[in-house]
DNA sequence: ATTGACACTTACGTTCACGTCAAGTACATT
DNA sequence: AATGTACTTGACGTGAACGTAAGTGTCAAT
């Protein structure tokens, strides 16, 4: 495979898989005599979890260091001892990351339902005074969301 | 409150602020005679809902957008239908999130599991071919992350 | 053997989200 | 009135993660 086939399943362009090798995070597998990089299936499923850490929020390097982690360490248990404690702090920042999510996800579900009784709301925007209206009335406290979102700063 | 003290409170620089003004993000509540800008809670609970955002990882320019629609509707009812519209679609992202997060910390699970039946492994790193290690064995399959962890690309 | 599509390296350009520095101004305190 | 600290604008710098262009070479197919 090369790496214009590799980067069309992986989704992302050749240019992104030659800054990965560069960056020391895939190799191709081998290389054609006249020096094109040949990949395997190996390699997708590298990128594709680069790809993955990458979405959740980890920069490249700490990919990398990850994946470097088979260099620094003599016997196989010293090496899986260091994987479990990256593992077990990714987790913890993965439980984090969902916390806040849900966090956000609970306030967006609060802003929908007080918006959803101000369709027909007719006051003009420009002199717009949600605090008199009966609708937000009902509601002890306006989100923050929605604050930032209808209060001039 | 001055741009020093929102910063100290909000946990950012002045710098971060100004640019955040420069993008029309918070703008200050007034300012001195002087030229000193001048802020309240109002803008506070503002950068924290920016801070969060970003964390979640939205993008200034989106965050903009959504402080803006404010501008762009002309009735109440319709500030809220777009505001909703908005929210919908930014807590599909968030379930989007929350679904890859999970999968990732069950792939942690797994990866951690299995890494701690290695503690006490003594194969050289160089020579290591856990393929046909016994622990390795009782796994019906490697996840991908200790693959990438563990064999050279 | 030639062609066309892709690949190679090198190197400079770009966007985002600020950091940092400079030269000057404002404000509170003594 | 003087001093020290924080603020002002403006401009250039930075790191991450690539984009893009130039000039050249390679591979599979006709």
């Amino acid at each position: 495979m090369q790496i214009g086939d590799l980067a069309a399943k992986a989704g992302v362009t050749p240019r992104t898989i030659r800054y990965y090798e560069e960056l020391g995070i895939v190799e191709p597998e081998e290389r054609t005599a006249g020096g094109f990089r040949l990949y395997s299936e190996v390699q997708l499923r590298r990128l594709q979890i680069v790809q993955n850490l990458k979405d959740l929020g980890f920069g490249l390097e700490h990919i990398r260091a990850f994946f470097n982690l088979k260099h620094c360490s003599k016997s196989g248990g010293g090496l899986a001892r260091e994987l479990v404690e990256h593992l077990t702090e990714q987790e913890r920042q993965i439980d984090e990351r969902i916390r806040q999510y849900s966090l956000m996800k609970e306030r967006n579900r609060r802003a929908i339902e007080i918006l959803s009784g101000c369709f027909c709301c007719t006051v003009k925007v420009v002199e717009r005074d949600c605090h008199h209206c009966e609708v937000y009335r009902k509601h002890d406290e306006v989100p923050d969301l929605i604050e930032c979102a209808i209060y001039e700063s």
